[in-house]
DNA sequence: AAATCGGGGCC
DNA sequence: GGCCCAGATTT
């Protein structure tokens, strides 16, 4: 027997030549990257349900619904969408007012129409049969480069790359990138990088465990380098510079905004109002509102000042007494942070038409308010008014 | 290149 | 109470 080599740990850069005269990577390390990773992921892996199978309609599912989305948020909106839409032609055929509220909760609405969209896409495009070329994967709407390449590697084990907030992180750190993360030279790096990366058998497990390292121990605060197995191939690990990367530019702080709306019982039932269209909350249902103050996120303001009965009257035609502030409800929806006074109110006449930016106004049951789709604020409001049903006689009684 | 689009989980 | 999240699309 030869000589026994003390094991050594050996530090690599993932880089053979400096940036400036190679973009390549070191072969090697790339070999040992992969290897390394894979072996992790066979016994790191969580049982995520989209992991179940390969069905290409799954990964679509579960990769629109984890746009911007965090993991256990999805879970449960997963499950109960794919037993309520099993497949690609279950879904193409459901009313997209179905689609949505079997969405609500989860924000983005855009991602439901767009699924809901290529769901119809695949069926009448391409004969129901998922497509599985890179283009034609691509065209499907809310399908980007990332959506296209998990749904080529994990569905088809096709050899593309994928770039997504896990990875973005992990790619930074092995590279050392000390520029902002956001940055479009940034992307461009970090894309070129998993091409590179992503081996030309066995994509899809490559991929799924390039991001579940991410997920569980490249975090973005305190990551477990010492359990990491590709510690000794990471640049920031080398440097000691692993709780510095990756950088992003700081978020403005958020607008503050200030709106009212009315809770209108008159005879047992409450107002309720349909947006139109519109960007945020399209086709939502909520109780009338008015912009009070700040930036307007959601298209309520009137060209001057109103109060809340008039603003009410201006959005539905109903005339209203409005009682006193029952419930506030703060919310955040992108850059803004919204106060919502909830007024109980009472109305005084029953004909109604909607005003503008809204498509319907109804007086409603509130115990059939369950069956229209709501943002979480209003939802909010909804579980109120059902639970305070009671009070709403007194307020009609008030007046 | 920057803005838009929601909501919840977690430190 | 701020940060972050399996991005895509429009402006």
């Amino acid at each position: 027997m030869g000589r026994t080599r003390k094991p050594k740990i050996e530090k690599t850069s993932p880089l053979v030549t400096g940036p400036q005269t190679s973009p390549d990577l070191d072969p090697e390390w790339v070999a040992r990257v992969r290897e390394r990773l894979v072996a992790w992921y066979e016994h790191a892996q969580r049982p995520l349900p989209w992991r179940a199978d390969q069905d290409p309609y799954r990964v679509l599912v579960s990769e629109m619904m984890l746009v911007q989305t965090t993991v256990t948020a999805v879970i449960p909106y997963f499950e109960r969408f794919l037993n309520q839409f099993p497949t690609v032609q279950a879904l193409a055929a459901a009313d997209e007012t179905e689609v949505l509220k079997a969405w609500e909760g989860l924000g983005y609405y855009r991602r439901a129409r767009q699924l809901h969209a290529a769901a119809r896409a695949v069926v009448n495009e391409h004969g129901g049969s998922f497509p599985t070329t890179p283009d034609a994967i691509r065209a499907l709407p809310g399908v980007g480069r990332y959506i296209a390449g998990a749904i080529l590697s994990f569905a088809f084990d096709q050899p593309a790359p994928i770039v997504e907030a896990n990875t973005q992180r992990v790619l930074a750190r092995w590279l050392a990138w000390r520029e902002d993360l956001k940055s479009s030279r940034t992307q461009a790096k970090l894309w070129e990088t998993a091409e590179q990366l992503v081996p030309p058998e066995g994509a899809g497990v490559f991929n799924q465990a390039f991001m579940e390292l991410g997920a569980l121990l490249c975090t973005p605060r305190s990551p477990s380098c010492l359990v990491c197995p590709v510690a000794a191939e990471c640049g920031a690990r080398l440097l000691g510079i692993q709780d510095l990367v990756p950088t992003t530019t700081p978020k403005p702080p958020p607008l503050e905004v200030t709106e009212a709306c009315g809770l209108v019982a008159r005879g047992g039932r409450v107002l309720i109002v349909q947006r139109g269209p519109g960007r945020l909350w399209e086709h939502f249902w909520e109780f009338p509102t008015i912009h009070l103050n700040g930036v307007d996120p959601a298209g309520r303001s009137f060209a001057e000042p109103v109060d809340l009965a008039e603003g009410i009257r201006r959005l539905t035609g109903a005339r209203v007494r409005v009682g006193p502030v029952v419930q506030t409800v703060r919310y955040s929806v992108t850059k803004h942070r919204v106060k919502l006074d909830a007024c109980a109110a009472t109305g005084l006449s029953e004909e109604l038409k909607p005003g503008p930016g809204l498509v319907r106004a109804v007086w409603e049951a509130p115990e059939k308010l369950a069956a229209y789709t709501f943002g979480a604020a209003s939802r909010r409001l909804v579980s109120w008014v059902t639970k305070h049903e009671a009070e709403f006689a007194n307020f009609e009684s008030d007046a």
